[in-house]
DNA sequence: CCGGTATGCTTGGGGCCACAACAAAGCCAT
DNA sequence: ATGGCTTTGTTGTGGCCCCAAGCATACCGG
């Protein structure tokens, strides 16, 4: 995909086409996270002339990324700004291979789920199941979607590492993937530009910019599903990658050197006591789904659960305090089954998360639960799909989704 | 500093002014960086075409940052082309008060240290006590140096927590500042722009342009002083700062929740194991000052020594695979304190980190000592100040040594 | 109906870089 | 020594991109 002759050190210099590709990516990001602004809004917040912003709004309405509609009728003075809005027949495909089966779906420009649906395995799918599952997706979608759709991609988010480099999957150890080149897959099976990128690292990109996240450039966000306790970290408003390629793993984080083992080989992680698994344990009546958390919690659970709830609170109080010591977030966002704990332990969350913080770092901490639930993972994905549209409205590739028909009747 | 009117949200459009000022700064900061470069290789480095190159090294030349010199006899075929240097006699100033002594120097542009003073002080210094070494430093360069310095400003390297939104000094406990505004204070004793920054912070923007972190995109940094165990975090090639301009705290990680009381009011943390004082505790000698470590630990060390290096080495690397953990760093550097327990316990500890790494992550890791030693947090400083003229070399302000000696005689 | 206001639209102008053609400076082979 | 070769500096032209200014447009309110 990238240029490699002239890659020097990724510290070229800029040109003057540069200059339009970024205030057009800046529209289109802004039009993108917002949903809807005017054009005179554009030009209050890129803080670029009236005819420049109308041009690049043109292009853009030209390229079929955004459409110019009527202005909303507002009773202020002044000749009414016409609207620009994400041209909901730019979709990416998002796709998230889990432990009970692979859900799939279309996410229109702007944020806007237009299609979601579950297809559970009996049994823990390969990766040629989940290609083969995607393409029947994506066959009935090729369908179903109205003809002018547009695809910019697949984003599939993987409960495991991920190579960003290598665009493959390094361990996704609930699957039993290992080393896996799932987008090459995927891209020789569709013709569909596809990344891939850890589900949590996905969760923090959705959160900060259609969740609890928004308006925060430092935001940490704490997942805990059946396969661990995930997170990803957005600081200065930049998602943080980690050399490799490989997202961060927060969930093993040290919590106590002379903890439990933890599975991923070491001892103490913080994963080893905030853990689901412990509270169905504790609970004694096999798996609970993570939609039913809050209800146990709330139904008076027994003195058991109780107990392991005050447990994990502590621990998880106690590795939030230890995270934002090196990440200086302002905002934690807790999702999954920690967003559960939250529900109902925040006082005591907080609490000692206050009292353990060094000096002023906890002090404007604030702790929430996510925003988005199921959907969250689902969204990051898109963006990530989106991500080169966003990055070069201009050159980015669409694929017609009457294109794809094709492909089936192959 | 920054205009306040129209500051909407950072999210600015691009002009044609800024491709130039980009392109400035992409020189600067090569020939800054580098030492030195011909104009035949700025031009292969940054991508641009000669004449613009030709025309941008014009320009720097005429401001005074760079100097072209006699291309280098090369042996090589087709026309020699002009080398470009930093021009030395631009400078920073950098100031780093500390427990027993305020340490100031002066470094030229590219990173050469020119003069380089240590003050002692009886007793621990207040801010206003570092002022006026200051300013008697100042002064004292304002004649030494050659007629033709001009100075970029001022960088200090605190050893404590820097606001850097109000450029002030929130905590530094071992001096026993709290909320001075130091830069503030610097800047109307000696008319010269001031920033602050943490010791650590600095240390690892000096490694990782300068020292051990040379070429490495994802570095890590620690440093044990007697002031603790600080540290900084470098991450696709950008320091990480953390929300509220605070840095990030790595010697207070959780390393033990049932560990002992930190000096930081929480429980546990890596610095209550690796530290320094401990040393001092187990060899029974009193005071052992940072540079002679390496010596003690040579000199056939007493068993008590022995075994205390053994336990911080094991702390210390558990506390290295927590952090790689999240940050996903390829390459950890060690100063001070811990550079020397690498000396003394290299093997120990690089086993022990990749034993309790998390996967992948800590495959490819190294862990090496500091390169750039004492001179480390000097430099860094240097580049704080540096900063704003490497961001907009035609803008940013340079004052003329000759006027700060108009100062003294005021 | 008419001024006031905010915005859209059009045109001219300036800044910045690429490109092309030419000049310069060294290497190398004859 | 000379002429070809290669690399680089230099200069002028053109294209791209944004801004500024002036005019047109659409809505409000009296």
């Amino acid at each position: 995909m990238t240029d490699d002759d002239v890659d020097d050190r990724g510290a070229r210099g800029s040109r003057n086409e540069e200059t339009r590709q970024r205030n057009l990516a800046l529209m289109l990001s802004s039009v993108h996270s917002r949903g809807s602004l005017s054009r005179a809004e554009l030009t209050r917040l890129s803080g670029l002339n009236r005819s420049t912003v109308g041009f690049l709004v043109a292009q853009l309405v030209e390229l079929g990324l955004v459409l110019e509609t009527e202005p909303a009728a507002e009773r202020r003075v002044g000749r009414p700004s016409p609207v620009v809005v994400p041209n909901p027949d730019v979709v990416a495909i998002a796709i998230n291979p889990d432990v009970t089966g692979l859900t799939a779906g279309v996410v229109g420009l702007g944020g806007e789920a237009r299609m979601r649906e579950t297809i559970l395995t009996p049994e823990i799918m390969t990766p040629e199941d989940a290609v083969l599952l995607t393409r029947d997706f994506v066959n009935r979608i090729a369908v179903e979607l109205p003809d002018e759709t547009r695809v910019a991609g697949i984003g599939v988010a993987v409960p495991g590492l991920v190579d960003e480099r290598t665009n493959s999957v390094a361990v996704a150890p609930y699957l039993g993937w290992r080393d896996e080149a799932f987008a090459s897959m995927l891209e020789e099976e569709l013709a569909l530009p596809t990344w891939l990128s850890n589900d949590s690292t996905l969760g923090v990109v959705a959160e900060s910019r259609y969740g609890a996240g928004v308006g925060c450039e430092n935001v940490m966000y704490l997942n805990g599903s059946t396969s661990g306790l995930g997170g990803g970290v957005v600081s200065e408003g930049r998602l943080m990658r980690g050399a490799h390629g490989f997202g961060i793993e927060l969930g093993h984080i040290l919590l106590d050197r002379d903890g439990v083992a933890c599975a991923c080989g070491r001892t103490g992680c913080l994963e080893t006591v905030v853990n689901v698994r412990r509270i169905w344990s504790a609970a004694g009546r096999g798996v609970i789904g993570l939609d039913d958390l809050d209800a146990l919690y709330l139904n008076g659970p027994s003195a058991a659960v109780e107990a392991e709830l005050d447990i994990q609170a502590d621990a998880l109080a106690a590795g939030i305090a230890s995270l934002v010591c090196v990440f200086g977030s302002e905002r934690v966002i807790l999702g999954g089954h920690v967003g559960s704990l939250l529900e109902a332990r925040g006082d005591r969350i907080r609490a000692e998360v206050e009292r353990q913080s060094f000096g002023p770092l906890g002090r404007d901490l604030t702790i929430v639960r996510n925003g988005l639930r199921e959907r969250m993972v689902h969204i990051g994905a898109a963006e990530l799909a989106f991500g080169t549209l966003l990055n070069d409205p201009a050159h980015a590739p669409l694929f017609h989704v009457t294109e794809l028909r094709v492909d089936v009747k192959r």
